[in-house]
RNA sequence: GGGUGAUUAGCUCAGCUGGUUAGAGCAUCUCGUUUACACCGAGAGGGUCGGGAGUUCGAAUCUCUCAUCACCCA
């Protein structure tokens, strides 16, 4: 018997190890031809579940598992990232906290470190997966760092290289003072802040008291300057052009140029350039011919290009000695209030500095045109369609990707320099060394470049890579293309377009055919979670409460698309409260010893509820499918969810298990006993991908020997069946013959307690039948005692009208006539109100002409049935105020 | 500044390609007899679908416009 509740935290743990015993993830296990393969986004090696993978994984797993008992051989391939900066970034800070840098320990010393902490510390994620139940294949656990992806990262790599598809360039990058990296244009994080706007005068060389104003939100880089910029057709700067300024406090001369860039409307309308610490600077002093003068090392501090007072200083320090030498100069014009936008580092969260340095590129612009084709033409799609302008917009704008890093925990580029500093690219430093030899005639000393490449650089691979590429393994053969990816649109452009770039490039074939977005989880007042706020909820904790499968049921229902998931824990709980009503009914089902006999037929049931519920399930089983499956209207997760929700609690639990009272209380119940296992059964099945742990449970405890565990079990295939519409007519107006009846009783406030008697007038044939056929469950359900059919009414009675049919409740002296006058005038008033909007619309000559034949015809319908209904309570206010 | 999306019951949200008396959960109120379940049952109230205009026989749904909010990109 089971208990009188359901306890997640006694059963998840069990379950999930008895599953893995049995190898019921692992890929291979379903002999079908018919793959169905999802990979992970993998996580960050350092990460933590959060609501975010919370969501993302339930959706997954959901696929995973319905496709799973589908038949389909699966993969839910998983693994982790390396996440080079913020890794380095946790090992550097325990070594800080003995005292210890990474150099003091060298590269290669500070990498073993890493991967001892990984060994410890890392993949603390894949552990809370499994409590939210997922159901990757672990055996097939894979990590960015393994030797089979460098493998892969190192060819990729080499071909690209030698395609001429990745260079190697002095350009300005994006440049991390704290970490001292480039990083790429992704990773840096525009913020909107509350500067100023100094405006400087810089004298003009050879007129004397002439100044050209010019104005900068970065001072400091002013001692960076090696021109100014006037648009062309500025005339005020006209007889400028060609001439030149004197740098303030550095003395340098510096021309004034003519630039487009220059905005008139903008403070002076001449611009100072520093082609050395700003882009669009670069771009007008290489038109214009500028010098480049570089002032700041790695840690943005000035170097020796600036005048000795200068040199050490930080970036922030200078500005302020700037701002004040000039104004000791007697050079500063204003200054204002200038909000604008300032690029931090995501990582580091310091102010970016853009940086001339070397740095290797891949030129994204092309690889990205047969990830744009692969879009365009269809063979992948987003859903939401939406997020397909927003991948087009930014590969249609794509700029080079650096990919060079200056980590050390990474993937090490792959490209040696000779004593001349030619470049030998190869897979390892045997060929390189082999090239080497070949180029110069003799062997020579090579030094690897010390750079490792961006983390995504390797994310990208990720889709092939895991499936063992570069080798041609089984695996690579049957699982790519990968189906679906779920994911956040936070990582379109860092993961998703990237994966498009190399899979199309490399496999000749999409990564995956669908690429579902998700939204955000905020908290409940629609907010970003975030630790600043103090507002993150930990799923663990949602889990801990509730269980895991109350959990995913939220998520998955909130997971309409488009919208952000507001986490209620509310919510949470009353999808707990779900499991235990599913439970209850499951207690139920076996304290009546329902089992569902050898041979057993659902659809060769005689009896009308049994026929009814059968095809009920039957609907719920293809709304849920339909709404799951991956086809041209899939992934409606909310409405998967919802289907079997309203099913469980509304159909089977409020109607069914009511209906099925009566016989389970009788001799003649076989058939009805069977059934309600079978329902049963099928609301185990179709509900287990949105809560694997209590459906599980549930199958292992009721009924007989299962042949297998529920995980991998068949999903229902109703194929053959057909809906008994009939039956569901039947059912239907008892349904709505019992809710009448309390409504009424409600509403007058007849005791709850009191069996009253019920006359039943004008019904058709048919609904006497029925109410002869079900009078048992209506009495029951409806707290009646004794029906008349076809008599004078007995004076004060409750009326109300059901399909056409006179119901009354006469309850004689104990009725309050005026609540009762006043509530038929009530219903007399709605509907009066109904009936005038169907008749100006049937009075329309253009509706009865235009509208559809069905349409028409309906409305036609609802307006007889109104008159109908409207003259029975007619005479029901009739009859009573005759009292 | 450019783009995308949102605005539906007190709250959180469904409502797809135009035809429902606009739905759900939670909250509120009333009542609780029953072969499971109070983490429950029965019932009720509550919305001029952000404002305005238009297309149409018909608009929460399509178009335009305005407002507010959110996010992304400059």
């Amino acid at each position: 018997m089971l208990d009188k509740s359901y306890r997640p935290q006694e059963v998840e743990g069990k379950l999930y190890s008895k599953w893995m015993e049995q190898g019921a993830f692992e890929c291979g296990r379903s002999k079908s031809d018919d793959a169905f393969t999802i990979v992970i986004p993998p996580p960050n090696v350092t990460g933590s579940l959060h609501m975010g993978h919370a969501l993302n994984n339930t959706l997954q797993d959901i696929l995973i598992r319905f496709e799973r008992m589908r038949g389909k051989d699966v993969l839910w391939q998983p693994g982790m990232d390396h996440a080079g900066i913020a890794t380095q970034m946790v090992v550097e800070r325990q070594l800080a906290e003995q005292g210890i840098s990474r150099h003091d320990l060298g590269r290669e010393a500070f990498v073993d470190k890493v991967w001892d902490w990984k060994g410890e510390s890392g993949g603390l994620i894949f552990e809370q997966l499994k409590r939210l139940g997922a159901t990757c294949d672990w055996s097939r656990e894979r990590f960015t760092m393994d030797e089979g992806l460098s493998k892969a990262v190192r060819k990729v790599f080499v071909q690209l290289y030698k395609e001429g598809l990745i260079y190697r360039d002095k350009r300005l990058v994006n440049w991390d003072p704290k970490f001292h990296t480039a990083i790429s244009d992704l990773e840096v994080e525009q913020r909107e802040v509350n500067g100023h706007m100094w405006h400087f005068k810089y004298p003009v060389e050879g007129e004397e008291g002439r100044f050209i104003t010019v104005a900068t939100t970065r001072p400091e880089t002013m001692l960076g300057d090696t021109g100014i910029a006037v648009h062309p057709e500025d005339e005020r700067y006209s007889d400028l052009v060609g001439k030149f300024a004197i740098l303030p406090i550095v003395g340098r001369r510096i021309p004034i140029v003519a630039d487009d860039y220059a905005d008139p409307e903008q403070g002076s309308g001449a611009v100072k350039i520093t082609p050395a610490h700003d882009f669009n600077d670069f771009e007008v002093g290489k038109r214009a011919n500028l010098e480049v003068i570089n002032i700041m090392d790695e840690s943005a501090c000035l170097n020796d290009m600036v005048p000795e007072e200068y040199r050490g200083l930080e970036r922030f320090e200078a500005r302020k000695k700037v701002v004040a030498e000039i104004e000791s100069l007697g050079l500063l014009e204003k200054i204002e209030d200038n909000p604008h936008t300032v690029p931090y580092g995501d990582r580091s969260g310091v102010v970016i500095e853009p940086l001339l340095t070397d740095q290797w590129f891949a030129d994204a612009a092309t690889l990205a045109q047969p990830a744009i084709r692969a879009v365009e033409n269809g063979s992948t799609r987003f859903v939401p369609s939406k997020w397909t302008n927003t991948y087009y917009d930014w590969m249609r704008n794509i700029q080079p990707w650096c990919i060079s890093r200056q980590l050390w925990w990474g993937h090490r580029i792959p490209a040696w320099f000779g004593p001349d500093g030619m470049i030998f690219v190869e897979e390892t430093e045997e060929a390189a060394f082999a090239a080497a030899e070949a180029h110069y005639g003799k062997s020579v000393d090579l030094n690897q470049d010390n750079d490792v490449l961006d983390t995504w650089f390797s994310s990208a691979l990720w889709p092939f890579s895991t499936l063992g590429w570069p080798e041609q393994t089984p695996a690579l053969e049957k699982y790519y293309q990968t189906d679906v990816l779920v994911t956040g649109f936070d990582i379109i452009f860092f993961w998703v377009a990237r994966m498009m770039m190399m899979g199309l490039h490399f496999m000749d074939e999409a990564p995956f055919h669908t690429v579902y977005i998700h939204a955000l989880v905020r908290d409940e007042h629609g907010a970003k979670m975030s630790k600043s706020k103090g507002n993150v909820v930990d799923p663990l904790d949602l889990m801990d409460s509730y269980g895991a499968d109350a959990l995913r049921f939220f998520l998955s229902v909130s997971a309409a698309q488009g919208r952000d998931v507001r986490l209620s824990e509310q919510r949470v709980e009353g999808y707990r409260n779900f499991t235990t009503k599913l439970w209850n009914a499951a207690r139920f089902c076996e304290m009546n010893e329902c089992t569902v006999p050898e041979g057993f037929d659902p659809f060769a049931v005689k009896e009308v509820i049994n026929k009814w519920i059968v095809g009920e399930t039957v609907k719920c089983e293809a709304t849920v499918r339909e709404a799951l499956e991956g086809k041209r209207d899939g992934y409606r997760f909310n409405d998967a969810s919802n289907a079997i929700y309203a099913f469980t609690w509304n159909i089977f639990c409020d109607w069914y298990l009511e209906f099925a009272k009566l016989p389970f209380q009788g001799n003649d119940k076989a058939e009805t006993q069977a059934t309600a296992a079978w329902v049963l059964d099928q609301i185990l099945k179709i509900l287990h991908p949105f809560m694997p742990f209590v459906t599980e449970e549930l199958w292992g405890s009721l009924g007989a020997e299962r042949q297998t565990d529920l995980i991998v079990a068949d999903w229902p295939d109703y194929a053959a069946a057909s809906i008994d519409a009939a039956a569901a007519e039947e059912m239907e107006w008892v349904q709505g013959l019992i809710t009448g009846i309390r409504g009424v009783r409600n509403e007058m406030n007849v005791p709850a307690g009191a069996k009253v008697p019920l006359v039943f007038n004008d019904g058709s044939e048919r609904d006497k039948e029925w109410l002869e056929q079900h009078w048992d469950i209506i009495a029951r359900m409806a707290r009646l005692e004794g029906r008349d059919v076809d008599v004078p009414l007995p004076k004060g009675s409750l009326q109300f009208v059901h399909k056409g049919a006179t119901v009354a409740l006469p309850l004689a002296g104990a009725m309050d006539i005026d609540a009762e006058k006043a509530r038929l005038a009530k219903e007399i008033g709605k509907l009066n109100g109904y009936m005038t909007g169907l008749n100006k619309k049937l009075g329309n000559e253009k509706f009865v002409a235009n509208a559809p034949a069905h349409v028409v015809d309906a409305e036609k319908a609802k307006l007889t049935d109104a008159e109908i209904q409207l003259a029975k309570l007619n005479d029901a206010a009739a009859r009573l105020a005759e009292l």
